[in-house]
DNA sequence: GTGGTCTGGTTACTATTGGAAACCAGTTTG
DNA sequence: CAAACTGGTTTCCAATAGTAACCAGACCAC
């Protein structure tokens, strides 16, 4: 079941028949997955070309084999990489984006670059925030 | 303490100095919010214009007022939005997108029209999966 | 003046998830 | 036989997410 509100005040005029907002839009369930910083860092490692499982290990420092492992799963679900099996030995498994995945790694690029480029605007404000809180508290 | 990893095997080149791969960089701390599927939301709602906070919880069905409380107060002390009391009465507390927030979002908006646009196919690709995952099971 | 509604939250409590470390299985190397 | 490579799964604990209840101030109806 597919939501088709428009909210009237939208300026965008974009939605195409799936609605985000609604919780009972299948759009949520990308979401749910984007909503995850790893498969975010992931689809940007990938979009380098294909990379195997320890080697995305490495990349990404701070990642677990379990939650690596799940992630690779999740996003193989959605159909954003493959995951190919090759009967070396020791056997290799190499994970590619899709043409699908690709697409999507292209919208988040940027997102990455900016997280990038505007950490130290995001430091400053969150110190000064806390500065803020602290005072607030103190007086 | 920035980390300065720049991968050999890196065909973007484009890192500046902060490398979200390492874990040590603080470009994770904003990863691990925009890691967040409510946050993203509510900036792209914010994207339509300033907004309260009982405006966003109905435009955005599914979430908690704890949960927006949260994310707001994250989003704030990031300084990508501000938070502006009223004392009006009932008092109104309006939520707006800073500036920089305002760039975020325009790289946050593809990414949802992306994952509105291509629900069928990942909708599918899900499925296939599944069927594929029940067949290796039973056989 | 008592109850209900609006505002915008906070506070329990619980279910789910996330992450560190251990373990597994196959093969090669020493 | 032990170690190390491959790519995971399992176990356990802590942190987080979500549900529902409660809070506080001011308005309105009665």
């Amino acid at each position: 079941m597919v939501t088709n509100r428009k909210p009237a005040d939208n300026p965008f005029g974009e939605e195409q028949g799936f609605d985000v907002y609604s919780d009972s839009c299948p759009a949520r369930l990308v979401l749910d997955h984007l909503g995850d910083k790893w498969a975010l860092l992931i689809l940007h490692r990938l979009a380098f070309g294909p990379r195997r499982f320890n080697a995305l290990r490495r990349d990404i420092s701070g990642i677990s084999q379990k939650v690596l492992s799940q992630v690779l799963k999740r996003l193989e679900r959605d159909g954003l990489l493959t995951r190919t099996v090759t009967p070396t030995v020791p056997v290799t498994v190499e994970y590619a984006l899709t043409q699908m995945g690709a697409q999507l790694t292209e919208r988040v690029c940027p997102l990455l670059r900016w997280a990038e480029d505007n950490m130290p605007a995001i430091l400053g404000a969150q110190d000064a925030y806390d500065v803020k809180q602290a005072a607030a508290g103190t007086g």
